[in-house]
DNA sequence: GTTGGTGCAAACGCTTTGCACTTGG
DNA sequence: CCAAGTGCAAAGCGTTTGCACCAAC
């Protein structure tokens, strides 16, 4: 099953509905391989004139990132990698919130994060808290940009 | 040394000028406990009408960003911390990039990161990447809150 | 005296909103 | 059926920019 799937069933469970530019936003974000924006979204989706709305793509979006089925980036890197635009997105697959970046091309690639989580919560419980949850972004520079 | 005083000596040996505005600027960050936004930062100095203008708050919150002694924080319990505004900041102390933040107050507590960074620089290894730098949020409760 | 910094106000562009229409369940 | 979802276009508003003026070094 498909992030995309797993997203609709969990959508059509919690009372929301399947509809076809939800369908369609989903297809489209797992073709990025690279953090994404909702503008860039929707241009790729047609952009004005297209069969889809601005407004649908923003609900949408903002939608998923509740549900954390995507995860904000925001580092100047991923904002420059992402046509400049201020907030960049990443589809979640599950288990893997945490995601290392490529400072110079944008690609993005998905980490385990027991250990991570972990020291977390170890960190967290340190300083007095109640661990809830945690995001960490990583950047570097990925194989492929290596060899140039 | 306060922290204000090591970013205004850091911005000299830079070739920035040390000028009035960015004395308060930075005076004003170092009074927040939470994450703050840029038109929080404005509004605090006076808003319009004030002695600082609103652009010289975002050039310089962009210059401190820039020289990594402000974190952007970005996740909508920090956003919500911080008046709904999208962009949060917290300021860095040195070596001590990482942060957990209150999802019931928004205190901000800043957190030793070595292992964290050890643990980092692994991952992106495993993935093949050159690893340059990451930045870590917890979200929890804060231990006055945990009291309530 | 230079040149970086600042203030003002207008321009920008991403995001949100109101409302009538459509559609999924 | 009917509430949730959508599209459109306008409004909103945080952020950037151009330009003349000022002040740090």
């Amino acid at each position: 099953m498909s992030w995309a799937e797993r997203v609709l069933n969990t959508l059509s469970v919690h009372g929301h509905r399947v509809t076809g530019p939800r369908r369609a936003i989903l297809e489209q974000i797992m073709h990025y391989s690279q953090p994404f924006s909702a503008e860039q979204l929707f241009r790729d989706l047609g952009g004005v004139g297209g069969p889809i709305g601005r407004a649908t793509i923003y609900r949408t979006v903002d939608l998923l990132l509740g549900d954390g089925w995507l995860s904000r980036v925001h580092w100047r890197a991923a904002r420059e990698a992402s046509n400049g635009h201020d907030h960049a997105y990443v589809a979640v697959e599950q288990g893997l919130r945490h995601h290392i970046v490529c400072r110079n091309c944008g690609v993005v690639v998905a980490i385990a994060g027991e250990q991570i989580d972990v020291l977390a919560s170890q960190s967290a419980e340190h300083a007095g808290f109640i661990y809830e949850t945690c995001s960490l972004e990583l950047y570097g520079i990925c194989p492929t940009c290596q060899l140039r």
